[in-house]
DNA sequence: AGCGGGTGTCAAGGAGTCGTCAGACGGCTC
DNA sequence: GAGCCGTCTGACGACTCCTTGACACCCGCT
């Protein structure tokens, strides 16, 4: 059974959802601001949050960095904002998938079971991701280059793993400094560009020209595989 | 079946309408006035809204507000061609749509199935939407043309990116500019131009003559899949 | 025909980003 | 303490991208 945590603190959101969720076979937990829903994910260990952004105590983006510390639940976000800024800057911090305030039901139940679908098929991939030219093994933690072992470094590991979770994805900067350095180091692009460029002379046949750890300039890194 | 709410106050404009939409199948919901309007919404649940602006009590865009407040019903608006600027405001107040009297009934069912199809399509969540010349995957943030890999830069990408999540639909110079390039620089409709013409010029098979990145004289631009 | 608003196109500059190198700093082992 | 490793920092050239101004065009209106 796939158990949902809402966080919202208006009452009838709450009350609407429980009972749109609980008819469709969902177990509902529910929290009416930050700190019990971040409590109340550490107990209820929740499949998938859904997280009204605008909370009586904390920020939103601060309870999507807090859940991210330790988990990879998807997170959908719900806001009366429609204005871009906010919507990036919660899928930056983890955020899973947004919908705007007023919601169809119908709307939300349907990225709910993306979400949940998108998560599982994750899980069952192949921990291993292949290019022509290395391999990240990434249940071992380890990477080979023609059938050599290459030493990766904890932070060079970090960058990677992000990476390749997303190959042929466009992972921002945001996020790639938020979660291999911490929520305090977004800005420090220049910490990027030192390891993408050593991880590109430890795999890449021609680190000038990078054929799988690709720069998408002004928006983040790509794994391309 | 799709049911049509028709909110005008011309009655002949409603008789035709109520004829030609129940002869295709639609259940069709009216109204002659805005307050009317927003109760029938609120009971009937209509699937879609043909909005005349000109109603005799409250302002259309009122209207528009007052079922945005808890709908994303789809609003297709109805308008006398001479007020622009009440156009455009509609557009920002969450109108999908408009067609300029005196319309075509062809052009109008089109504009309605494509307004339906649009929200259907947004909850079964398809990422990738699809031109016969090239395609965009929301997810991997990519552009194909001829399945050749297109690069766009991060403002392409954003004009583009609100384009296709919005397809079919008619958007405003205004909410492109607020999303893009943020709120302070809704008057400088000069990048609007600068950008749609690289994105044509990257995309289109003949720029000069568009077939998706449509231009609205006035109004703004229109993803045509 | 002339005018003006809105639009499409082009090119040039200047701002900002990226890749790269080299060195400083701190923690660890021997 | 010496040597090693990993991380951080600053500087530089090279490059990309954004902005801006100029001008032609289309179309409705006077």
């Amino acid at each position: 059974m796939t158990s949902v945590l809402v966080v919202d603190d208006e009452p009838q959101i709450v009350k609407a959802l429980r009972i749109n969720l609980s008819a469709r076979g969902y177990h509902v937990l529910t929290a009416y601001d930050g700190k019990t829903a971040l409590s109340v994910a550490v107990e209820g260990k929740p499949d998938v949050v859904v997280l009204d952004l605008g909370l009586p105590d904390i920020d939103g983006v601060e309870v999507i960095a807090g859940l991210r510390g330790w988990s990879t639940v998807p997170i959908i976000v719900l806001s009366a904002r429609t204005d871009s800024a906010t919507k990036v800057e919660a899928l930056d911090a983890g955020a899973d998938d947004y919908v705007t305030k007023p919601f169809g039901m119908d709307e939300l139940l349907a990225r709910l079971r993306a979400a949940v679908r998108r998560k599982t098929k994750q899980e069952v991939d192949e921990p291993i991701v292949r290019t022509s030219t290395f391999t990240v093994d990434l249940t071992v933690k380890k990477v080979h280059r023609d059938d050599r072992e290459v030493h990766l470094t904890p932070t060079e590991w970090g960058l990677l793993e992000i990476l390749a979770r997303n190959p042929d994805r466009l992972v921002s900067q945001k996020q790639l400094l938020s979660e291999v350095w911490g929520p305090t180091s977004v800005g420090e692009s220049q910490y990027l560009r030192v390891y993408m460029a050593q991880l590109r002379r430890k795999l890449e046949r021609d680190p000038a020209h990078p054929k799988h750890l690709i720069t998408e300039p002004g928006m983040g890194y790509r794994f391309q595989l």
